[in-house]
DNA sequence: TTTGTATCATGAAAATTCTAATCATTGAAG
DNA sequence: CTTCAATGATTAGAATTTTCATGATACAAA
């Protein structure tokens, strides 16, 4: 997931760049509007986090601004005002959360997680990618319109494929997403091998292509090409 | 666990406690400042919502006066104030964090579930009661001194009950922590039985006394008497 | 007190998850 | 083009988790 901090506080940009890099997020920096408006119009973000106070201009604009340019991305405010105001407005422009400072950067993390679950899954059930379909209510998978069974791992962890698509994924980032985080990065992740084969030994059962790619020494890639 | 809901927007003292009574917590309600002194004086609560603003008194007079009853709880400051003032002052009265109105009730869960375990783990890594000790970061339990292998089930189970001590808990609450939230509720719960059965087993095996409770019909309790 | 039903306890079996050993492949270095 | 080390694939089986069937117990109603 790439994500956009735009916030003029160095040290806070920093702070949270840091710790979400190590949350396996791909982090783009802007610490003021002009450097965030030309961001904005060349890339695209899955969650954009925006500070309403910047030097050169009120992030507000920007939130407008921006809805034109890339309306996929999820868009969370991170406000030290007091007034309640920019919160509600930033909401109406379409804003999808907001935080207010100071505030912890794991509740940011699970903030963002929400959007993107939000994002992924509001109103439709189903994701679908060639062949295959996952149904996120009754959590099954069709191939070929044929039902395969998956476990509650390896479920997840194919979910988690999909809904990355075309991004590489390390092994240690797809060990935390099953494991909720509190799994001690010690360990090794061998077992997902051991789901990962399984994976695609059903898939292949079913008559289905196997779109993750192995990158070698890099990690997976859910990917047509 | 208990929590004291004090607030004077009756809808949005109900919205809380609604939300917070389903999450499994057990709510108490105070609209004014008056009624707020009379329930901290006689119970003790776990996490204290306080509102700032309230019709006949200052939140923050109540959070200096409480500290002196009840140090324990953990308290979360919700303000509609505009000035960051008060929230300074009620962080520097002793207080665990604060929302800001308005807030989702959501974050407002993650934020008592943070509150809970840093008051229960900040510092010390062990948690004693008896003969009973749990090192929550080695995830080690011992029994009389000596080291008993709980899976990362049991484990998960008996340390929830250990910070829940002497109060009644759900199949379904304990269910859905070992899930973590995202159970189907339509599900059977059995293997809870399971689980407790083995724990039990083994704390037998070990020479220790059996604290869980069984309550018919409503639960079970860690508890002494 | 007896009876019936719902809840809980227990143990065994099935399913899933994880570990560990072995083999295969990749990409780099000589 | 070899060789080598690191990484990934595969498989078997150990450990854990979950399901299921059966028996015991508690509570309520007759």
């Amino acid at each position: 997931m790439k994500i956009l901090i735009i916030e003029d506080e160095i040290e806070l940009l920093i702070g949270i760049s840091n710790y979400l890099t190590k949350e396996n997020y791909i982090c783009e920096l802007a610490d003021s509007f002009q450097k965030a408006e030309t961001k904005l119009s060349i890339y695209e973000y899955d969650i954009i986090l925006l500070d309403i106070t910047l030097p050169d201009g009120n992030g507000l604009e920007l939130l407008k601004l921006f809805k034109k340019f890339n309306s996929k991305a999820g868009v969370i405010i991170i406000s030290a005002k007091n007034s309640t105001d920019d919160k509600i407005k930033g909401l109406d422009l379409g804003a999808d959360d907001y935080m207010t400072k100071p505030f912890q950067l794991s509740e940011l993390n699970s903030r963002i997680k929400a959007v993107i679950r939000r994002r992924h899954f509001d109103g439709n059930n189903t994701l679908e990618f060639n062949e295959m379909v996952i149904n996120t209510e009754s959590k099954s998978i069709y191939i070929k319109g044929e039902e395969v069974v998956f476990t509650r791992k390896e479920y997840d962890l194919f979910l988690y494929f999909f809904i990355n698509k075309n991004r590489v994924l390390t092994k240690e980032a797809l060990a935390e997403h099953l494991w909720d985080d509190n799994i001690d990065l010690a360990d090794n992740f061998d077992f997902i091998y051991t789901h990962l084969n399984n994976i695609r030994r059903k898939i292949k059962i079913a008559g289905g292509t196997d779109y993750i790619k192995t990158i070698y020494g890099m990690g997976y890639k859910f990917t047509e090409q």
